[in-house]
DNA sequence: TGTACATCAGTGAACGCGCGTTCACTGATGTAC
DNA sequence: TGTACATCAGTGAACGCGCGTTCACTGATGTAC
């Protein structure tokens, strides 16, 4: 297994020479792929040296994660910025990753996705509580997500259509799994089991978007708050969130309510039809 | 009236000279700005150099609107970029804004304000339709509004949870006080007049929120649909459009249904009351 | 176990480039008399 | 109406700066034997 490090690329780009001296770079890197999945694979502990890039690697994304709660928008954001919050030379960037892009791609697939997974889990809309507190129990849990990783959700949302095009199909693709799962929930609670299941996915999109979009003013009203020194700018605050809170939740209640009453087999009536 | 002109800095500032020397620069503003404010309040034609100033002024709005479209967000648009865009020298920028962000804020508050208000008075939410065709008929008039001014709405959104926050207040402005609008419209409607005026307010701000969430999913449609040659492609990317507004119109529909058994004075129940 | 060699994360100098902003200017347009 | 002067949108050179990327390097860690 160690075979194949051992080899640099001109080794074996001679190795495989019949096929080619074009193709060596990309069958080096392949190569190399596989021996580190391999590796991984079979939860060998990683050596030091490994452990050390981790970490960096790790930084990295904090370093983007911080730089865009500070107000910096992805796309405005320059390697030598990273370079520098993280605490190494630019040039030791190109180590962990090919450009910003990748590195933004990385954040959202790895870190994000964790994320997400785990609020899933926590969420389980439709499970083990009786539904008439059910949004309102959701909703609560999904505003202390946003507390516990205000980095996370303050990334995904305003980079959502943001510049970056890789960023954003790579957030699109979280969103689009995050809403399909919760539409399958949906499925297990008795109040929306005469609904099919494209409609609960569609119901599941609808709330998640209407989610998605209180973050910002949750974040606002959340950094105001530890802006303030009065005593009583934190009370007002406070009370603000609560307020928010309910007025976040009746908005849920709308739709959920709504759907209660759907009838998936009536068609949808277009304008024009 | 043309008096306060013929004076130059210097001038006034002598005029003034009792008040002291370190405001002279304020005074100066401050009657210029009369000066043409009562100039164009007595609608007085513009005179050439104003009109010429004006065009260009537009330029530079339509120049970051064609950049944002391009893939670019605000944040990472240069001044530069912005000029050669326009077809001036750099330096004349600043005969028409301070900086990048108040190009930003003025861009949103004159051309999209402009834009939402026609679109406000073209929706009428709730007036002059039978309610069944009600959502379908507004969601397609937004979805044309879409199309007629995809810049206006590509911004909109990729920039309301962007990088600039005087751009981001400003567009947070303009969708609160479409909301609001939207919200009196609904209660024309005899469907939700059993609803009060501040749950009209939120079901107006859901149901704006997740019409703002479909944008970029229905311009890259467009898109898409502009780069392909074949035939065939063209009519599957129809297709998806009209898959996509059957979609929407039902999530839009489940809210606004949900809505019209919606209760007031049954008080929100949160998760721990 | 000890030695000789390979690997590779991170270094530091250097490059050409586009950036925002300054300044004194030009010349067409507007105004006073 | 003609003349002399004021205004000001746009010019063009210049500045110092941070940027992304290149390159040859260092030295700690890992591996073969």
């Amino acid at each position: 297994m160690a075979l194949g490090i051992k080899y640099g690329k001109l080794e074996v780009s001679k190795l495989c020479g019949l096929t080619g001296v074009t193709t060596h770079i990309n069958v080096y890197f392949r190569l190399r792929l596989f021996i580190m999945t391999s590796t991984s694979s079979s939860n060998s502990p990683l050596n030091s040296r490994e452990q050390k890039k981790m970490q960096t690697r790790q930084a990295f994304f904090n370093a983007v994660l911080d730089l865009c709660m500070m107000g910096q928008s992805f796309a405005s954001i320059s390697l030598r910025q990273v370079t520098r919050e993280v605490g190494v030379v630019p040039t030791a960037f190109y180590r962990h990753f090919d450009d910003m892009e990748s590195l933004g791609r990385c954040l959202v697939e790895e870190e994000l996705g964790e994320a997400l997974s785990t609020l899933r889990s926590g969420l389980q809309m439709g499970r083990r509580r009786s539904y008439d507190r059910q949004i309102a129990k959701s909703i609560q849990l999904f505003f202390a997500s946003i507390d516990e990783h205000p980095r996370y959700w303050q990334f995904l949302v305003s980079e959502r259509f943001g510049g970056s095009e890789s960023v954003r199909n790579a957030i699109d693709a979280q969103i689009k799994l995050f809403a399909k799962i919760m539409g399958e929930d949906l499925g297990i609670q008795p109040s929306f089991q005469h609904i099919n299941s494209e409609d609960r996915r569609l119901l599941a999109e609808a709330g998640l978007n209407l989610f998605l979009t209180w973050i910002i003013d949750w974040l606002d009203l959340t950094y105001s708050q530890a802006h303030d020194d009065e005593e009583d700018d934190v009370k007002n605050s406070e009370h603000k969130k609560e307020q928010m809170l309910r007025q976040c939740t009746r908005q849920a209640q709308m739709l959920f309510y709504g759907a209660e009453n759907w009838r998936s087999n009536e068609a949808t009536l277009l304008a024009d039809d």
